[in-house]
DNA sequence: TAATAAAGTTAGACTTATCTAACATTAAAA
DNA sequence: TTTTAATGTTAGATAAGTCTAACTTTATTA
């Protein structure tokens, strides 16, 4: 079985391919807060255990073997989520960390309990997918809030980062997976954008904002 | 923050304190399955931080900081185990190698969310009671089924030691917490107890299982 | 293309928690 | 009470995961 630090390196390599075509060494080091030499020296340890490729001063490439054992990692920590959310009573803003610690929990049982009372849920709190437990993820590829334009009528789905500050940034603004966002006005100066939703006044949120709020027409 | 590992040390030594009153360096390794020059080093280093005294060729003993943070392992455990069987479904024969993991969990959000949703549950599904944030824990001092007599009627309110095989075989016998027995025979040659409970027919237990049984009074 | 910067690697050390082998002390038995 | 058995301790080794310092390779830029 794998280590919870395995799980936490494999879990890294598989976000990070979703975001980059190459991995380097840095980016592994960077994203696990860990020095380059620590990186390099887990690096080895997974290509031996066959879960990556490793060959030296080339990017790192997950195999099959360890895409599915990121995807199981990955499933267990997004099931965790939905589960504090929607069955223990928590915020979308405070279940990262503690996800992060039950996701090394070893029992078969306990997830697929919390699946099941989830009635099988196919996203996260905040819109992620969730890998099936063959290691199959639906990666949709969303539009963003910032590529709508005036007029568009569009459903918030998932968020494309989701720090507990930016979460609790969303909740200030009431702003929910789920409600139907009407775009009043895009302004080309700054690339904010003006919408409205529910009983709200209406809320100008910057590119920055914007650009991680993904959406799907209504 | 103590490591998971110091965690479990402090819940054998506050276990091992009700069970006996000298703790050898001896019956923590036994009871963690690990060497005696590994308790013995383990000893030293709880001494260092204060948790037990620990004296060359001494018994050991926790301090009041070790006994504090022994409960609080405790409660963990035991909270786990009820919600797992409360919240989640499962057996009672199922949760305690789950509930082992799920104990070392840090975040108090999590475990007071549990204690809230289980409505500040007193014990855990073996009956054992659960300390409370303080640490402190009714030890209550229950009669075992062996030491009743022909005639008497009780409740099954807990048990004095709870393996899974055990647990399943009082699964196969229907006994539970909670059930009233009435003791139809003791005898003498064996010190079984023959017992009827609920529609059953009536079932003789053996003197070692009648004193794993804890009841109370009708 | 040669010099410099960035990234990657090796070597060696540290910490935690574990082990075995050898030695010391206390407790039990003859 | 002396011998033997049981228990406890020390010393030294190991594995996982981490670090810093020094060196190598690849990439960038002048």
């Amino acid at each position: 079985m794998a280590t919870p630090t395995v799980e936490n390196y494999l879990k890294a390599l598989h976000m990070l391919a979703n975001e980059k075509d190459q991995i380097n060494v840095s980016d592994l080091s960077e994203i696990l807060q860990v020095s380059t030499p620590t990186a390099n020296s887990m690096a080895k340890k997974l290509h031996q255990s066959g879960l990556i490729i490793y060959e030296k001063y080339r990017p790192l490439v997950l195999t099959d073997k360890g895409k599915l054992e990121a995807a199981k990692v990955i499933r267990k920590h997004r099931l965790t989520e939905m589960f504090l959310v929607e069955k223990m009573g928590f915020g979308w803003e405070e279940v990262h960390e503690i996800a992060e610690q039950i996701e090394h929990i070893q029992s078969r049982e306990f997830f697929d309990r919390m699946d099941i009372l989830l009635g099988n849920p196919s996203t996260d709190p905040h819109g992620s997918p969730i890998p099936d437990k063959d290691g199959h993820m639906a990666e949709k590829d969303y539009k963003r809030l910032s590529q709508c334009q005036k007029g568009d009528a569009v459903v918030l789905v998932a968020l494309a980062f989701s720090s507990s500050e930016f979460l609790q940034y969303l909740n200030e603004k009431e702003l929910k997976l789920g409600l139907t966002l009407e775009v009043l006005h895009k302004e080309d100066f700054d690339g904010s954008t003006t919408i409205k939703y529910e009983n709200n006044p209406s809320v100008t949120l910057s590119k920055m904002v914007a650009e991680i709020l993904l959406v799907e027409a209504v």
